[in-house]
DNA sequence: CTAATTTGTTAACAGCCATGACGAAATACT
DNA sequence: AGTATTTCGTCATGGCTGTTAACAAATTAG
């Protein structure tokens, strides 16, 4: 039969108090009455709700603020930075990390480790990763944090809702269900392509979520993306939504690994601008040197990276006209070549989406990640904390059985 | 200051309300106990909720039902067929129509009328549609139908929220604002791209539109379409996702009126398709000639929508890596190609997309949809209605002041 | 020092849904 | 046939939630 149904009555109440705590995190410190106009209930009602969440010790109060304007000060009310925290984790080609957020979003503690996880057993990987959450979770455990849930980044393919890694082409893992391998101890796991989780981090990393629109694009071995339409992360119906890498960028070009021809990946991926510049990918090998040529100016590491861009902009044209995004964000190692991809590619770009260009002010922004490499990282754990302030009833159980 | 913010207890009043309607309209004569398990309350909330829509005229119930298993018997509960209706309006380039449907969705009027918009002035062309508007609510009143709303579907850009085409390349306008020349004894008018409408057709037509997601094509002389992920439509940050006619298909291929080049219209577009297989497009002549000379077997034709299919599905092979839709539609005049142009489409589909068709059990499908022409129209009544059903308080409202 | 403004709290109130019991209407079993 | 069982719709009760309105507290403006 159809199960209990959380009655509408408490769900609504469950809403309200994650109101709140979503608009404390995202505004800092406010205070009661500010809360009551931002989320349409009146003061009254908000007094009790954050009655009930300072019993939990899930927010503090700060006393009354500075008094800018007539009136009464509000007292201020912030997010605890002890009690609940979020851990991400990162299963990079070449390197390990494990981060742990507090409510407010900040980071508070951060182990990672070079590792170069390329072809080797998940089995060996995640015994690293484990080592290393455990780590975190004492360093946590010392600044009084408490696990309250943890997400993972791995650069492949996670069908939606599970911990198996379908493919992983740069880890040359396949069909690997990560269920035992993870810690168990940080509460709920779950497992996200990296470029997803590097998307929200852009996404939660400026103002008003809600109204961001934005293709990101983590450009490194493998080509990812992640469309953020409406605020919301467009995951797919499998959850395999963002394989940018494999729009076709032109039909008859080379071969690619997936079957097709012409693939993004093979124009803009690593390896390929690496060869392209005449540097051999060896697995130590990356774009350290290729950045210094481009520096210095070599025509051939110039030309190449022009090509990348080129292409990037001819996949990400199809990607703008498709899907009218307010902005594009370039993001994963890549983007250290920012400097000589983005023009070319913003050419391109412009060139190729005139029509809704029409109805446009400004050209489509076209930016580097401001959170370079940490992306996913961050995102991961920015999930973990923002899927906890969504069930506020768990967050207060967890206090009250303390 | 913040707007009285409708109380969140008469809020949840109203989702509830509309939540029954919407079942009722999602799924036929339902009694009272069997909406209640669909939409999770109890059978005494929702008499109370069934007793306020009965009041209000928008139910109507029919009795007992056929009693096919033990127990009594549940009344049976449908959506009425008189009171309130969604119109729906398209302005195509050949022709105008207009028609309403019930509040189950069901079309019961409908009007239309050949006439060649294509480069005529605005005041004109909705001067006629404006006609056909009265003729169909006299219709609709003559079967006790009263206006709820009235959605148009125009084949042109339309930024989110306004009434204004910015761009309609086919019908020769740019920036015109309709808001004046639209039908105005009809309730809210809302303007959309026709190929949005006809995906929402689309979405509707089958079972379960929450867990349905799919990329529509709408197929004719632009080609336009529709992006539904979770049975969600994507309209992108200004409105105007959906531009599948330039996507580049060959980044150096013939230029395009919007100043790419080897976009999908130059391969697919109705007017490319016609040139290449050595049909003269004049302002008359469309696609019955070359229907007629593919069933004949001739060779041109026969290559010219070969070329036409793979080019869209080279197109379309990016859109599915970057959007993993669970199917692909195709709509439009184009359809009816469909047994020479689906072949090739698929087939260069199916090659371009494997990588995320690793976790998939079966080919994505990719059908001409079922609706045919229809898709806008229906879609544009069906978006009228649905709006009406989201309101139940505007709804009783209307059948109080009667 | 008074008036005005804003904040947070309190008490009375109204709305909504859940609970549990009931009669009604059908089928299943003896 | 007659009883038990099942399911449906309704009713009275009660709990929870947020609103309204009034008030004291704390600040600024004049």
């Amino acid at each position: 039969m159809a199960q209990p149904a959380p009655t509408p009555q408490s769900a609504m109440r469950q809403l309200n108090l994650s109101r709140v705590l979503h608009t404390l995190a995202a505004e800092g410190p406010l205070s009661r009455a500010t809360v009551a106009t931002r989320i349409g209930l009146t003061r009254a009602a908000v007094s009790t709700l954050v009655e009930t969440l300072l019993r939990g010790r899930l927010l503090v109060e700060e006393g009354p603020g500075r008094s800018g304007s007539v009136g009464r000060p509000g007292s201020q009310l912030r997010l605890t930075d002890r009690g609940p925290c979020g851990f991400g984790a990162e299963i990079g080609v070449d390197h390990l990390a494990v981060c742990a957020a507090d409510l407010r979003g900040e980071i508070r503690v951060r182990v990672e480790k070079e590792f170069r996880a390329q072809h080797r057993a998940p089995d060996a990987v995640l015994g690293e990763l484990r080592a290393l959450a455990r780590r975190a979770r004492a360093e946590a455990d010392g600044v009084g944090l408490r696990p309250a849930g943890l997400a993972v980044a791995v650069p492949g393919l996670v069908p939606r809702g599970t911990t198996t890694v379908l493919r992983a082409p740069n880890l040359g893992w396949r069909d690997v269900e990560l269920a035992g391998l993870l810690p168990a101890d940080l509460g709920e796991v779950t497992v996200h392509n990296e470029a997803s989780l590097g998307g929200l981090a852009e996404l939660w990393s400026r103002g008003d979520p809600a109204a961001d629109g934005f293709v990101y694009v983590s450009a490194q071995i493998g080509i990812g993306a992640c469309v953020v339409l409406d605020g919301r992360l467009l995951s797919g119906a499998h959850g395999f939504a963002g394989e940018l890498g494999h729009v076709p960028v032109r039909p008859e070009g080379p071969p690619c690994g997936c079957g097709g021809r012409g693939c993004l990946e093979t124009y803009a991926g690593e390896e390929a601008v690496l060869r392209a510049a005449g540097i051999e990918p060896g697995p130590g090998v990356r774009l350290g040197a290729l950045t210094a040529r481009c520096e210095a100016g070599e025509p051939t590491a110039l030309r190449a990276v022009r090509r990348a861009g080129t292409a990037l902009g001819i996949a990400l044209s199809g990607a703008v006209n498709l899907l009218d995004p307010r902005r594009v964000v370039i993001g994963g190692t890549l983007t250290r070549l920012a400097p000589w991809l983005l023009p070319p590619l913003r050419r391109e770009l412009g060139r190729r989406t005139a029509v809704a260009a029409g109805g446009r002010e400004t050209p489509l922004p076209v930016t580097a990640s401001p959170l370079g490499p940490d992306g996913p990282l961050r995102g991961a754990a920015g999930l973990a904390v923002r899927t906890a302030l969504d069930d506020p009833a768990r967050l207060l159980a967890a206090a009250r059985g303390d």
